[in-house]
DNA sequence: AATCCCGGCAACCGCGGATAC
DNA sequence: GGTATCCGCGGTTGCCGGGAT
């Protein structure tokens, strides 16, 4: 049995809401509240739209403290930073911009936001060189994927991108992102995006992000990473699972991702090895240059993510 | 001046989850 | 427990306005 309409089709109003629709909608709602049912609520209130539309309308434009208008460049860190965090969970991230509606991240995404965000990535390399069967080690230069204005700048308004709200979301993120399976879903993150990007492919594998650290210097792993993880925290981190948890798993198909949080006081990028200095260490190796997190370090108020994804080209 | 193209944005659609019965 | 209904979300569509030709 399919699902019954919610509205007729045929006698609803589509399109453009008009003034006087806006002011009817908003007048009632301010007299009689949505009343938990936006099915009914466009015949009481007199409306020939169709609840949904009527809902929508309502979230998304006559609501109050709607914001329009410009996004600030502490907004557009915010979008980044969680977008690579959790891809794109719109309502989400718009709880975390008051007066901003998830469609208009959305859309502000699409058409600015993603085209500023893919600019900032060519500010970033990875140098990889592998061992193991690979006698010589080669080194693969990569797209290394940051936020673009989160890395070009920084402000204490970060602050609100707090770790431990991912955190305290980490149970959400786990549950909606792993075991994925990188079928190529439209609602896989950033990873499977960026990823092709890089790839020219849809080439994808899981991508189960999990919170390991809420205190400065997160970091912020897939799940098979952490296992191997020394420690969860900066400066125990061990090397393999901090740099590509991602590699560990997948280092025989030439394909790794890693998500990396360096933030808050302490970053241990910087601490633990140094601007580009990874070579005495076991592979896979990584070093970072360019960028400002990786070369000169981060305070406590430039929290950002690196969504870094790449393949191995060996021929 | 007319036409075309493209970007931005509002709105729609369909699906999945939650809830009520 | 099963079914119907509603809600909310994310992806997509299509209109509109401005710039380019």
């Amino acid at each position: 049995m399919g699902r019954a309409p919610c509205c007729d089709k045929a006698s609803v109003k589509k399109g453009p809401w008009s003034p006087e629709e806006d002011s009817t909608l908003k007048e009632y709602i301010h007299k009689n509240g949505t009343g938990g049912n936006w099915i009914a609520l466009p015949h009481k209130a007199g409306l020939k739209r169709c609840g949904k539309s009527c809902r929508l309308r309502w979230l998304n434009y006559l609501r109050p403290n709607i914001k329009h208008g410009d996004f600030s460049d502490d907004e557009d860190r915010v979008i980044c930073n969680l977008f690579a965090t959790i891809g794109s969970r719109w309502s989400i991230i718009a709880a975390q911009l008051p007066g901003r509606t998830d469609n208009d991240i959305k859309n502000y995404w699409n058409t600015k936001l993603k085209k500023k965000f893919m600019q900032g990535l060519q500010h970033y390399t990875i140098h990889i060189n592998h061992h193991g069967s690979m006698k010589q080690q080669k080194e693969q230069q990569l797209l290394f994927l940051a936020a673009s204005s989160a890395s070009a700048s920084s402000s204490s308004e970060a602050a609100p991108l707090s770790l431990q709200h991912l955190s305290s979301t980490h149970d959400y993120y786990s549950h909606h992102y792993s075991g994925g399976g990188g079928g190529g879903s439209a609602n896989n993150s950033s990873t499977s995006l960026l990823s092709g990007l890089l790839n020219g492919s849809e080439h994808h594998q899981t991508m189960s992000t999990s919170c390991l650290d809420s205190g400065g210097g997160g970091v912020y792993f897939d799940e098979l990473c952490a296992a191997a993880a020394t420690s969860a925290h900066g400066q125990g981190l061990g090397m393999e699972s901090f740099v590509f948890g991602g590699s560990i798993i997948n280092l025989q198909e030439g394909h790794h991702k890693a998500l990396l949080l360096s933030a808050g006081a302490g970053n241990q990028l910087d601490q633990q090895y140094g601007a580009g200095c990874y070579d005495e260490v076991k592979p896979p190796l990584v070093s970072l240059t360019g960028g400002d997190d990786g070369a000169g370090g981060t305070n406590a108020s430039s929290s950002f993510f690196y969504d870094c994804s790449y393949s191995n080209n060996e021929s």
